[in-house]
DNA sequence: CTTTATTCGATACGACTGTATCGAATACGA
DNA sequence: TCGTATTCGATACAGTCGTATCGAATAAAG
């Protein structure tokens, strides 16, 4: 038998170079050559690892979400596992938001990724589909995380928390906001602060719904 | 002399081609020769029109924010113009984000268009700079649009109107919504109707918080 | 050591791409 | 009517793309 590599983790690693050079040059900018040259491969790994360039951008794209959704998770566990400090179940639902919208700096990169494979996606059915299902996971843990926000705005204040229906529009609502400023950052419409300060003021006002229809006097609103 | 051309007729012809066919292949996947053909010119006409294929791609995407900004205005005037009918001023808000959702069968080529130039931009800082003067209007458009809907509710429970910074944040939360709705109708994880309802849920809880801090018992809520 | 299956890097190929060039056709000004 | 400036369509060109192919190198099995 030929020398024994692990198939895994070179397909890990191209996938990262897919990834930075698709945040600099867009997905159809990517070359397999350029692709190959960053990942320190010969064009024939690249080839081997990968069927086409398709199933490349595929295997990217995947691996983009489940780092974001890691994060996401991550932050959930932080907040979710000592509900008594300051990670209450609305502040682990804006650090999940606050995450998905990919409006630090540092991760500027995969949201121009993801940006652009979304476009992508409006002409590519299997990519549409992958980015179908991991919009579709998102969505379950918003919602979850939404009703969690609820029952404990409603037992604080002794209300009735809202509808199952009512938790998942605002969970897609949310989601759609976060993309949306994602979009408005990277093409720099808004900067980041402005962006930050847009969705934290967009979950006060949720916070304040979610509570019940006592208005509450002091919710702590953002200037910016 | 030769024969003398109407330009703009022409380019415009061209730019309507390049629509076309940047909704069907994304604004990378559409070649000049595909664009000749489909405005039934030659290669030669479109090249003299653009001195190169980013200018064309410049001018289509202005022609489509071009298109949606007059629509806009149009249901601007249409319910403006009587502000005693049922175009009060958070009817013509309503109408005004739901035309820039491009929700609707008959738009979807434009909402792919649009959501392919925005990842694009990512990359071209021209059409970067293009896109952001067509948001920049957007925004001011909207500022205006909620602080009428604002006083309008004011007025109505006796209240002040908030402040011109928290107008701006609403709408840039609502131009982010309607854009990140329209990638996941684009996507396919939201139908149209689904993205309506979870538009309209946020407009009425927008209208809540603008009437002032009086949680108003009966706002029609749109279930879905 | 020999065999054999597998991986390696390189190179070849055909199909595009955007752009440049060019002679013919055209229509106005003199 | 002649001259000329301009537009026409076609073709040439250089480059890049994704993919296919191929002999050499490699390492486990017999």
């Amino acid at each position: 038998m030929p020398k024994q590599v692990d198939y895994e983790e070179r397909r890990r690693r191209i996938a990262e170079a897919v990834c930075v050079l698709a945040g600099d040059h867009g997905p159809e900018g990517v070359g397999l050559r350029d692709v190959a040259a960053r990942a320190r491969v010969s064009l024939g790994a690249v080839q081997r690892c990968f069927r086409s360039k398709e199933e490349m951008l595929l295997f990217a794209v995947g691996h983009v979400g489940e780092r974001v959704l890691e994060r996401v998770r991550a932050g959930e566990a932080d907040g979710g596992d000592r509900p008594g400090r300051g990670g209450s179940a609305a502040a682990v639902l804006e650090r999940a938001v606050t995450e998905v919208a990919l409006l630090r700096a540092e991760h500027r990169s995969e949201a121009r990724i993801w940006l652009a494979f979304v476009a992508r996606a409006a002409v590519s059915p299997p990519l549409a589909e992958a980015l179908r299902s991991s919009y579709a996971a998102l969505e379950e843990l918003f919602v979850r995380l939404v009703a969690e926000a609820a029952t404990e705005a409603a037992h604080a204040e002794g209300r009735a928390a809202g509808s199952a229906a009512a938790h998942r529009r605002e969970a897609r609502a949310l989601i759609a906001l976060a993309d949306g400023l994602t979009g408005h950052v990277v093409l720099g419409h808004l900067t980041e602060e402005e962006a930050g300060s847009t969705l934290r003021s967009q979950l006060a006002a949720l916070r304040e719904r979610l509570g019940g229809s006592a208005p509450s006097a002091g919710v702590p609103d953002c200037r910016t």
